[in-house]
RNA sequence: GCCGCGAUGGCGGAACUGGCAGACGCACGGGACUUAAAAUCCCGGAUCCCUUUUAGCGGAUGUGAGGGUUCGACUCCCUCUCGCGGCACCA
């Protein structure tokens, strides 16, 4: 046998008895420090992706280090199940959705065997599962009781490639975030999450996570909340049913210089005005037509005047109203105030249709204000009578306050952040729990009669409404109240529903009475280290958050955040470009392990960046990796096919010689266990291994007992990064299964330490030459060795020693410029 | 436009808190072993200049560009260039 020509036996006999020993399979232990470590569960597509092996490998290594530390692991794997390419896929080829996301999670399941991660595979769950659907239908009841969750019509975006409504969050740059097709505005009738009600809860839990997840996500997630501080001010109208308008401001400060007022093309005042005017209502059917694209990427605003004026609170001027696509509906009030002078927006609209330009705020440098754009920033007021001459900030709140005594304004907060849009108007998700009853209305299904569980043989056409509609057996039922012929509600949730708990589902997988039992989501929750790609920072990652913060509510989990650490892995690409199908440039994760095994893929994916780092695939890297590999192997088949050497004791060269491999093997086990801990710099960790492994391989006395407790150290260290390689070497060193349960060697900082040390010395901050002391050599003797060195003497030659800097064990450096002697 | 991150040899990447730039690996060059190749092992790498010692523990330059602070800057500060990411008519 060797690892050359066998690797792949040899891993698969390794993963076979990791299986049979189930020596990954956790349970509650209070002797121990729980940790439990989380990687983003995958959609069951069919195929691994080298994504997926940076992921799970990034985690296994982890998990690992941490059970060799002394923790209580927990490491689960299951299926994201549901969703939208399932149905795809039925429609294409024909075949059930739920067998084609069955036959996915198979095929993917070996795969993911395959790399030889530690899971406790006991605790595997797929969403797509009656058992599990039917806890999302029981949250939706509980928030449909707390009014978190309200059915209403609005403006909501709609794909028309997948047939459905999406959610704020899954629409990217005005395109779907699945299929990148153009999302075009509808008005319907849809259910929502009412995620808003937590945002200032969700934006002051961020502070928590401060320093333990990354701060670009951090500031993703701020932005996306998008809280802005402000004033919503009314507007008396002259005329029309409206007797007044309210905007939205955050600089209450130039309400001075409004000189007229936008309104959104859907807000109802718009509405109103076009039943009796057919400018307006042209104006509208034309701008409301348009994609969310063509209205939010238009570089030219319009707007019409719709005949009516609105009274200024503050000075009771009179001015004309418009109703322009530049305002957004979904935003404040839907209306704005306009002052073209301090807002370049409205300065681009007053230009083009020739309305007055008023300034009330003067820069405080009192230089004067390009006539061609607008002053934006804050100032001093002017042309603003009784609040002449206040700055900006105290201005907004006077202004306010004066409003708001009398009542005609109100200090205001808004979000950027909309409600989750959860229904989607297909097939292959969770039924979402409602029944229509002609006569009581809108009503949860009865937790009693949970789970409504989702239709098999459904045809799915990918066109029309959603599939559910054509199942009368689904649609048609009773009402529970007066058991009249009521109808079932036939959209189904947004997947990111049920991503949005599973962590705390792994805890209690098999639960049937209960989403979880508390006493063991108490155990291991909060996640500790969840490891996962950042472009879920503003959907999975937002979504998750809030509903924890509602499973804390309810009392479910007694924490209120799910996840205390957050590693964010880089993409993997080749060349430099992101791997996908449309251009051909993928690297089969399959390909790669059938070559060179499971282990040289996981050390090449750790080695090649650090795990945040994007990471670019390289062939001729990973042989690099397939040399180390073999190498290690090399070196622990030749040490121990023979006995251990003796050499004798007072051999001084065989004990310097000895003396030295094992400083060095202290000194690099401490830094190794410093890079993992330290920000998980696995990269380097390896790189210290691969020194080790150098080092061994120099050593003179090769197989002596020093050596060879090293070696087993080594194959110790290793097994995180090389699991299968290590157990191999383990066994063949006659020790007992399994070295992924062995405790993670500890390094003696006494040996660690530099017996002597080599420090460099400068002239002026110039490297001139290098002394080798001993450790902890003090002030003096260094000066005095510096100083009787001929080179140093030359380089002195009669100059004047102004300062010396040293620095004990690190440092000399003579200064002889005088550019400071005077302090 | 706003916010954030980044730029180090031919390449991926190292460098503690401001203290020897280039760890480790890849690629490359040379050598050993071999009939040969593969594999393996060993050695060598920035640029320019200097010189009676052509190899030196010699000098200078060098971490995107320019400036600054400092005895000393990849690291801190200012200005700029380029690249990546997020948000974007958010009032």
């Amino acid at each position: 046998m060797s690892w050359e020509k066998d690797f792949n036996t040899l891993e698969l006999k390794w993963e076979q008895r990791w299986e049979e020993t189930k020596i990954f399979y956790s349970s509650l232990d209070n002797n121990k420090p729980k940790f439990y470590c989380l990687v983003m569960f995958p959609y069951p597509s069919g195929k691994i992706h080298m994504g997926h092996v940076r992921n799970y490998v990034i985690g296994d290594v982890i998990a690992s280090y941490k059970r060799m530390t002394g923790y209580n692991v927990f490491h689960p794997i299951g299926w994201d199940a549901f969703g939208l390419p399932a149905e795809n896929a039925a429609i294409k080829h024909n075949i059930p959705p739920e067998k084609w996301t069955w036959d996915n999670i198979a095929s993917m399941r070996t795969q993911l065997k395959r790399l030889g991660i530690s899971y406790d595979w006991s605790k595997e769950i797929a969403t797509c599962e009656p058992e599990y659907y039917k806890w999302n239908q029981w949250f939706f009841i509980k928030m449909f009781e707390r009014n978190l969750v309200y059915k209403k019509k609005s403006p909501v975006n709609w794909c028309p490639k997948c047939q459905t409504v999406l959610a704020n969050e899954q629409v990217h740059d005005g395109l779907c975030w699945r299929c990148d097709s153009e999302v075009l505005q509808k008005e319907l009738e849809q259910w929502f999450i009412k995620i808003t009600d937590y945002a200032e809860r969700l934006l002051e839990g961020l502070k928590y996570l401060e320093g333990n997840w990354p701060q670009e996500v951090i500031i993703m997630q701020k932005n996306w909340i998008g809280k802005s501080v402000g004033t919503e001010v009314k507007f008396r109208i002259e005329n029309g049913k409206f007797n007044e308008l309210t905007v939205f401001t955050t600089r209450a400060d130039t309400l001075f210089g409004a000189t007229f007022i936008s309104v959104a093309p859907e807000h109802e005042f718009s509405r109103y005005v076009a039943e009796n005017n057919s400018k307006v209502a042209e104006y509208l059917s034309h701008t409301l037509n348009k994609s969310l694209k063509e209205r939010k990427f238009a570089k030219d605003k319009t707007g019409i005047f719709c005949g009516y004026y609105a009274i200024n609170p503050v000075n009771n001027q009179k001015i004309p109203i418009y109703i322009a696509d530049y305002v957004l509906m979904e935003y404040g009030t839907g209306a704005i105030m306009c002052v073209p002078a301090h807002d370049q927006r409205d300065f681009e609209f007053a230009k083009k249709y020739n309305l007055p330009i008023k300034e009330v705020i003067k820069p405080v440098s009192g230089e004067t204000v390009l006539p061609d754009a607008a002053y934006e920033l804050d100032g001093i007021m002017v042309n603003s009578g009784e609040f002449d001459g206040l700055p900006s900030s105290e201005g907004r709140e006077r202004i306010t306050e004066w409003l708001s005594t009398r009542n005609l304004g109100n200090k205001k907060i808004n979000y950027r952040l909309k409600d989750w849009l959860i229904s989607r108007q297909r097939y292959w998700g969770t039924p979402i729990p409602i029944i229509y009853c002609p006569r009581c209305g809108t009503l949860p299904v009865l937790e009693k009669d949970l789970p409504v569980i989702l239709p098999k043989n459904v045809k799915i056409t990918g066109v029309g409404e959603s599939p559910l509609k054509y199942v009368p057996e689904f649609v048609n039922t009773k009402c529970y109240n007066c058991g009249s012929n009521a109808t079932r509600e036939t959209d189904t949730m947004d997947t990111f529903v049920d991503s949005s708990w599973y962590y705390a589902r792994y805890c209690d997988p098999q639960n049937t009475n209960l989403c979880f039992d508390k006493e063991i989501t108490n155990y291991w929750l909060p996640v500790d280290q969840y490891i996962g790609g950042i472009e879920h920072a503003c959907m999975h990652l937002i979504y998750s958050r809030f509903w924890h913060k509602v499973m804390y509510d309810l009392g479910l989990v007694s924490t209120e955040e799910p996840f205390t650490k957050l590693l964010t892995q880089g993409m993997v690409t080749l060349n430099g470009s992101v791997m996908s199908k449309s251009k051909g440039n993928i690297v089969e994760p399959e390909t790669i392990i059938s070559k060179y095994g499971s282990d040289t893929t996981r050390l090449f994916i750790l080695f090649a960046a650090p795990p945040q780092k994007q990471l670019d695939w390289n062939d001729k890297g990973v042989e690099g990796c397939w040399r180390f590999v073999n190498r290690i192997y090399r070196l622990v088949t030749t040490v121990y096919s023979s006995e251990e050497k003796k050499f004798p004791e007072d051999d001084k060269e065989y004990i310097s010689h000895r003396n030295q491999l094992l400083h060095t093997y202290h000194k690099l086990l401490k830094k190794i266990t410093q890079d993992i801990e330290k920000e998980y710099q696995f990269n380097t960790a390896i790189a210290r291994i691969m020194e080790l492994t150098n080092a061994l391989f120099s050593y003179p006395y090769l197989g002596d007992s020093v050596s060879r407790e090293i070696i087993q150290n080594l194959v110790i260290i290793l097994s995180p990064f090389t699991p299968h390689l290590s157990e191999q070497l383990w066994e063949l060193m006659g020790e007992k299964y399994s070295v992924r349960l062995q405790p993670w060697p500890k390094y003696d900082p006494e040996l660690a330490k530099e017996k002597v040390v080599e420090i460099p010395v400068q002239v002026d901050g110039k490297l001139k030459i290098r002394i080798t002391v001993e450790t902890g050599t003090d002030e003096e003797t260094l000066k005095e060795i510096v100083l009787s060195n001929e080179k140093i003497k030359s380089v002195i030659n009669n100059k004047k020693i102004f300062k010396w800097v040293i620095l004990k064990d690190k440092l000399v450096n003579i200064v002889t410029k005088s550019t400071v002697e005077l302090s």
